[in-house]
DNA sequence: CTGGCTATGTTCGATAGCGCACGCTGGACA
DNA sequence: TGTCCAGCGTGCGCTATCGAACATAGCCAG
């Protein structure tokens, strides 16, 4: 593998003080993350918690029936297990890779040590946890009040955020699974915005090939969560936000 | 007013140890909430938290053209104003009083004070923040998978659980800009729910006949969002020793 | 080169919810 | 007692999405 990896790609890592930093650094583990893989499941007791790098992991609710939704979507920005210093243990969610990367994972305990100390790393944590709820009930009124088109393009953004090239390795059946709509939708959708000349796909893997026109097809979610997003973790440290809609915001 | 109002009507309030209780108690302001007060504007700055005991108050995100959805609702179990603590100030949400009643204000200094002492305050809120959050998700799925008459089922299960009595004071019309859809909706929905001898309406008044009856007719995600709820919260109280997170994990 | 699988394209009827328009009614209020 | 109107009922055409079935096309293994 000829890519480097380092615990500060993850922006709450990197954005952690040198003290805080090195009490955690030896005991994160460097984790492969393929597509598909499970990180925790739907009421299971988490063990770690994990710091994405280079993967980009979904949050899914799943019903009873199998139809799914996609909650939130989580890359190296933020981490995955936040129950574990919400205080919950556990959550009724499914956290599922959905781009094969890296990550870091972390022990339970050592996060809640490091949680109550209550001094930066706690605040961190509950400022990402706040952009995480926008994120999570901006989707919520997105799924009531918007097209399929219009999630898809926020969904390609969000992702795309996330990802250091422009190419998504993703089927359109994955991709309903993640939106909670038929596979027909997605293709429709996803064909329209190709005739458009915003992207191109082709068996699992699609490339954005106009970001501003994406930006401009996308309802106002993308937005005001990126906004938001920003506003939160702006003064965390060493993030790129180099590509950012809307950088010159407030 | 022949009604008496006591802090700990609230969940919250009533299960802050004596300690914490007493530094806050007078500091707490009971106010009014009448139907349709808007608690904070979305993106507003907060200068209080709210814990409501009699009213209930709905979190909503409102679009730019206007439409609107709910994505959780705050009884005499919670508290608004989260990003108070949570670090962000503000949110993109607006909270709005949906069944009339009081609540106690409390200034967001003191809250803030009182959450970095890193004890029973903090947990307490993180606690709830996560039962809030699992609300949220759970509203997010159901926007995408179940029908208004579920929906609407689930709507008044979880406003029925914040009232003492089995009526709720609602029209028709404010439940859709709740629940994010039409009247028409509502209206078919609920006569069917009336013919079915579930509940009685009239003007703006709505009876719950029968309990059981609503509960087997609401979607999942009502006993997900219970269950859960139930489970962060139940052990909260007195003395309890939950603020040590995690202090005796294996 | 060929079979077989996976990803995508397309069609068709069914349905839920939308947007609009209009009608009805009970109760507040003059 | 009469008026008004908020709250509710209902009908109509429209669209997005669903559910299911089937058709094509790229790609890999043998």
């Amino acid at each position: 593998m000829p890519v480097s990896h380092a615990p500060k790609q993850n922006h709450l890592l990197a954005a952690l003080p040198v003290a805080e930093f090195d009490r955690l650094a030896d005991h994160l583990e460097l984790v492969a993350m393929p597509l598909g893989k499970v990180l925790y499941e739907s009421g299971g007791q988490l063990q770690h918690v994990y710091f994405p790098t280079t993967a980009i992991v979904s949050l899914l609710y799943v019903l009873e029936n199998g139809a799914s939704a996609e909650i939130a979507i989580v890359g190296n920005e933020g981490i995955l297990g936040i129950s574990i210093f919400m205080g919950g243990e556990t959550t009724p969610s499914r956290a599922v890779v959905q781009s094969a990367g890296y990550g870091y994972r972390l022990g339970a305990q050592y996060l809640r040590n490091e949680f109550n100390r209550a001094g930066p790393v706690l605040h961190l944590l509950l400022r990402y946890t706040q952009a995480l709820i926008t994120q999570m009930a901006q989707t919520a009124v997105c799924n009531r009040h918007h097209s399929v088109e219009q999630q898809l393009c926020r969904w390609l953004l969000l992702s795309l955020d996330r990802l250091p090239t422009t190419t998504l390795t993703m089927t359109q059946e994955l991709i309903s699974n993640m939106l909670g709509v038929r596979r027909e939708g997605v293709t429709e959708a996803a064909g329209h915005l190709q005739r458009a000349g915003l992207i191109h796909y082709s068996r699992g893997r699609i490339d954005v090939l106009d970001r501003p026109g994406l930006e401009h097809a996308v309802c106002e979610c993308y937005a005001v969560v990126k906004r938001e997003s920003d506003r939160l973790l702006a003064d965390i440290g060493p993030g790129d936000k180099s590509h950012m809609l809307g950088a010159s915001e407030s």
